[in-house]
DNA sequence: GATGAATGAGAATTCATTCAT
DNA sequence: TATGAATGAATTCTCATTCAT
């Protein structure tokens, strides 16, 4: 329906109508979060197999059913988890970066704004982190090989090349660091994780940033 | 008797032939490590929750009843893998290195070792050291609070003092050197396990001691 | 008011200005109307366990809950379709047709009238004919015995037996006549309905006649 | 595995094993068996969507989960009765007819048979010949295009042909007399399954000739 | 009158575990 | 020792039905 047919329809629906098509997305978008902030965290903690629908939807407070009202399946959810919640959230975390600068100073950035988030006292920070480098992972979930390198992947290896042009970065393979950091980094959030905010030391990124310096 | 019944006679007696006890613990040993095989490769490579039994008994060709005969439970099992493999791989792998050097040596043994083995050609390689940096993750396999600091923990986190004392390492907090570089080294297994051999380069170990050096 | 506003105005107070009691019932029957239609073709088209209520929502554009205003349950439903449009379809059929003739003609009548309906364009009429033939085998849903015979039975019964009186048709018990009258009847509506008004080509009601002749 | 292995591979198991092959083999037979015929009677009597695997397993007098031990799913459940059960049924009854006459003794003894089988005390025989003459619907089953003709379709067909050629069947369309005897004797086997053996006055195969004759 | 969110009973399906032989 | 049949609890998923607005 165009704009202007939707909008005809909410007027002419405006008194008669139980509830308005807002409070009824409203509710229905509160609803979603609800449930994604739940499972966020569950297939966060715990691994998609080892979460049930049913911890789920205690945690989000609500009956299974209406999981299945919102979601059609279990993958469904998960998926919905990561183009709903991970990527937007990705998408700001890299928005404040300046590309523009040096590579060896963008890479700073990057690792900094990462590691920031992932010792935010806000579980839902390393949460959202960890599921982000674990997505090419799910083989199954998304019925196609695995892609050996997520978006992500491309990104900071073609940094590193700049980074290793301008003369800052040392010699090694691209692909090597690259595994090197993204790995060090999801080890990171994972530990960050199960061990809690208060018991986790994050490094600082300078630490990260010595496998790359010359 | 003509020679087939003879030969089908030896057939039909071949396994209830008396047996010595030790032909008996031989044929018991080695289902035993099919089956431990088995589960350390689908539990390195699926995780606890992901793996079945049934897949498990497929892949050891054997029944699922044979399973239990041998182990209490999924629980005992993964137990038996970590005891009757992961801890002595890593032992062995430890044995080789000579404690006795600087810090700064050692340190690099330990990592060089863990790498050279995490490239190796033979999958078992890396999921074995992968399962052992997990071991300290199963809270619920194990009843009890999740344990955040393995014995390896421990143990690199007092060679990088030793390091510092000698000089050789930079200040950092021990405690955040020795997760970012579990951390990475997980991370690495982790990666190599599922892109494979063939596409999977490492970092030398001279990109991890970067983290710690001066 | 400028032209706009009193035309927003009007669409906004469009549904709930002032309406007379004939004109709610008229929405209403609309909306039974609309909602039954759509019964009839899924439940016809799937049978009645095998049709869920949400289709028949989406089907007749309506909510869920409207659904459960109008109709009790889905056996409510069921029952109301059966009653509101099958039974005064067959009666209206059977209007048209001269009782009072010779049962020979009257016979070929209502299979010539039947048949018409089952070969016309439009779906509804081998729907409506099809649940018709069909509504006593929904023992479940009547709470009784399968009533072996539903009142269509024992009209054609009557009929086939004042034929043989009249000595037009065959001494083959009135029973097996019926039955294998109305089953070919019910047969031909099923397969009309599957396989659609194009590839469907319906015997003449002589073929079915044959079976009373003499 | 070839045959020789298999049986060289059972003698040297034959004392050892705890059950042989055969053994085992005989009670997979025996319990599948069981199930498959539960199937059969609850899918003929009432409908594919409307037959819960609990019916089934309490009516074969097993868990569910032996259930699907023996079958993937419900769906398979069902291809299994139509492949094992159905089509071998099928085959032996046409196996005693003789081809080789003229059309309409063909046609003839095929009916008879059909009938005889409808008829018969055990529910068994028309369960079968229904589901057989539904196969061709279960478009959602077997996920294809409804065939809207089934090889009896195509059989029966040729048949009437040939027996119009031969002078003896009426002129009619063979499509539309092939349509009206196979719809009538679906009805009859659906007629017979519902009201009993008792009740049910099956109508001779003269009666359904004679849509044939001219 | 009308909406769609919400529920929960029950059906389909999986899987660790037991058991007779 | 070894097998695979058998079980049932738990999980995923469907759907008739209720309810607040």
């Amino acid at each position: 329906m165009s704009d202007i047919i939707i909008f005809i329809d909410t007027l002419v629906n405006y008194k008669t109508m139980p509830k308005t098509k807002e409070q009824f997305e409203q509710i229905r978008q509160e609803r979603i979060n609800t449930i994604m902030e739940s499972a966020l965290k569950l297939f966060a903690m715990k691994g998609y197999d080892a979460v049930s629908l049913d911890e789920v939807s205690k945690d989000a407070n609500c009956s299974h059913g209406l999981l299945y009202h919102y979601f059609e399946s279990k993958k469904d959810l998960y998926i919905a988890v990561v183009n709903k919640i991970v990527m937007p959230y990705m998408k700001g975390m890299v928005a404040g970066i300046n590309f523009d600068q040096k590579a060896k100073f963008t890479a700073h950035d990057l690792i900094e704004a990462t590691l920031k988030r992932i010792k935010m006292v806000d579980d839902r920070n390393p949460w959202i982190i960890y599921l982000f480098l674990n997505i090419h992972l799910q083989k199954n979930l998304f019925n196609k090989k695995v892609c050996e390198r997520t978006p992500a992947f491309q990104y900071i290896e073609d940094l590193i090349k700049r980074g290793q042009e301008e003369g800052d970065f040392n010699s090694h393979n691209p692909v090597e660091l690259t595994i090197s950091v993204l790995s060090t980094i999801k080890g990171l959030a994972f530990t960050r994780i199960h061990i809690g905010y208060k018991r986790f030391l994050s490094p600082s990124s300078d630490i990260i940033m010595r496998m790359l310096y010359k």
